[in-house]
DNA sequence: CTGAAAGCGCTAACAT
DNA sequence: ATGTTAGCGCTTTCAG
């Protein structure tokens, strides 16, 4: 009896143990299990049955450990219960797995704010390079990051840095058009906190109120929740008809869904004696009964772009910055109608 | 000049060369890294700061390598578009970050089929127990899966293998109980497909209909997406307002929205002439102009459990499966009234 | 408290 | 086509 039957032990079935239990040598099953030339097709076959009535599972961290360069791709999420983040992680995923690359996933612990150790576990996983969506830290520091792995910034531009992002101003833009083209004059813009590179909805919103002679309201949520915006714009819409603003342009349809909440809490209806207009198209925008008008950033081809240029990225470390731009859409429902 | 500038080279900087550059061992590095005893506070202070200086970072991999035991937790999802599924990732995220293990993640490729080789990722990375949410494969493939890395089971109760769930039977019984006491008579069940360790819900329903001396209709949808429901949501509310059904019991809230389509699609108001029921509490469900009345099964809290249950299991390989049930609750919203 | 040495499972030259 | 050998970065006895 040669094998000491290894199905019941703890330790898990290694190379070595393929290869003692065909007579052949380490080397020979390695080359076997990931494909390499230098084996006849028929060891090959031997070896990968053998391998597979042992039980055997290849250790990829061995095997990223002695290959010596990254070869994973990191990726991390603010948050999992926006679905614009889980449409990215689609994309993702969708390209990767066509790379056969690994992919390691890293969630921010306390969503929404610049959580200085988000990126460690993808650092200790060895990444090779690392898919950012969101990163909320100041450019400079985005780049800092960025010196030690290479970063692939998703829905933000940090130039220097890849950056895969949908164009924001001109979806300001088409969103406060909207209501413009419905007839409303009183227009306010209702974003979260203000973080360096995330001010571009903003700005089509300003330039375009602007260009109109129209005064730009702006108002900040303390966070991006649903209840953050609601708080605001409970005060926002408190006010006497005439008073406050018949439509509002949100940073997201989340807080576009707290502007709903606060709404209804008033008696106000929507579109009725407010339009409404989000951002991100999330599944929950089109809902019956929800009917968001909003703008879309057509997030899951935002992750195959961010798939891609990860790939080409670990592929020529050394190419220049892409800053690849989508054009957004606008979705329109009926939370918008005309005034009066 | 001892140690050559390494900020740029592109190799990673390891523990020897924060040996290196203090003149001390390896060893001693080692050790100060982890936290271990046997180092003067004067000295790891000293390693501590030099390794930071140099930008070290711990390659996990190697460690764990080393280190020869798992150490990581696996964590597989079905579908990150779900938002049951974020609570639980929030709930194992939670109690693991205190418990500072690892976590690795794996999200089906395609969400809602037992895919075969959706844990495998899981394998390789050579995680020391894996917590499922959900497998849909028959219990017997679970308990082998079990063989090869200790599972728990979220969501669903496998015989022989650590399983936190809610209790779906009474789930089934308090939503169709609910819609019994306003007076309901012709009740419809609407669900996905049938898979073993699934059909508690149902069972609850069908249980509650027959002590009511009431007829069970049980309707499968192709699949369980919006979509799959609001297709044969339009068949079975087609018929004249005798025939079909009064009130819908819906196995999920996403199969409840698809239900909420087809209704409106067909002029049908609810809960005017169709009272409405879903499962999960998932956060749409609550949003104003949805107002689903649902089964809150307490997703985030299931999620504590397990990754409580998978630290437990890495400490006690040994120790006998555990089957933690959690009580459901009904979640009364607009979308359920009165017969008539 | 510190250091030397062995080895985790795998890959990748370099033989043969 | 197959085998030999030397590590990858880290942990962990076991001696000083």
């Amino acid at each position: 009896m040669r094998t000491p039957d290894t199905e019941t032990s703890k330790r898990a079935v290694t190379q070595s143990d393929v290869a003692r239990h065909l007579g052949v040598s380490r080397t020979l099953v390695s080359f076997a299990m990931r494909g390499a030339p230098g084996v006849s097709e028929d060891m090959r076959r031997q070896i990968l049955s053998a391998a597979d009535a042992l039980g055997y599972r290849r250790n990829i961290q061995a095997a990223d450990l002695a290959r010596k360069r990254p070869t994973a791709v990191g990726l991390h999420l603010v948050d999992l219960h926006n679905d614009v983040y889980a449409d990215i992680f689609s994309g993702v995923q969708e390209v990767l797995r066509s790379n056969d690359s690994r992919l390691v996933i890293s969630v921010n612990a306390t969503p929404y704010g610049p959580d200085p150790r988000a990126l460690d576990p993808l650092f200790e996983a060895q990444v090779g390079v690392i898919i950012a969506a969101t990163l909320l830290d100041p450019g400079e520091r985005v780049r800092e990051l960025n010196r030690r792995v290479p970063l692939v910034n998703v829905t933000r531009s940090v130039p220097g840095v890849d950056s895969i992002h949908s164009d924001d101003i001109s979806g300001g833009r088409l969103a406060t058009g909207h209501l413009l083209d419905l007839g409303h004059r009183n227009i306010a813009h209702l974003c979260g906190p203000a973080f360096e590179g995330h001010l571009e909805r903003r700005t089509g919103y300003r330039e375009t109120m602007l260009e109109h002679g129209l005064q730009p309201l702006i108002i900040e949520a303390a966070g991006f929740s649903r209840e953050d915006a609601a708080a605001v714009a409970l005060k926002l819409l408190a006010s006497p008809p005439g008073q406050r603003p018949s439509a509002i342009f949100a940073h997201s349809d989340e807080l576009a869904l707290g502007v709903r909440e606060a709404a209804a809490s008033l008696g106000l209806s929507i579109p009725g004696d407010l339009s409404l207009v989000g951002y991100d198209n999330s599944r929950v925008a089109g809902l019956h009964g929800i009917d968001l008008t909003t703008v879309d950033l057509h997030a899951r081809e935002l992750g195959r772009a961010a798939g891609q240029a990860a790939v080409e990225r670990m592929l020529y470390p050394a190419s220049p910055a892409v800053d690849r731009i989508l054009a957004p859409t606008l979705v329109t429902r009926a939370s918008t109608a005309p005034l009066h």
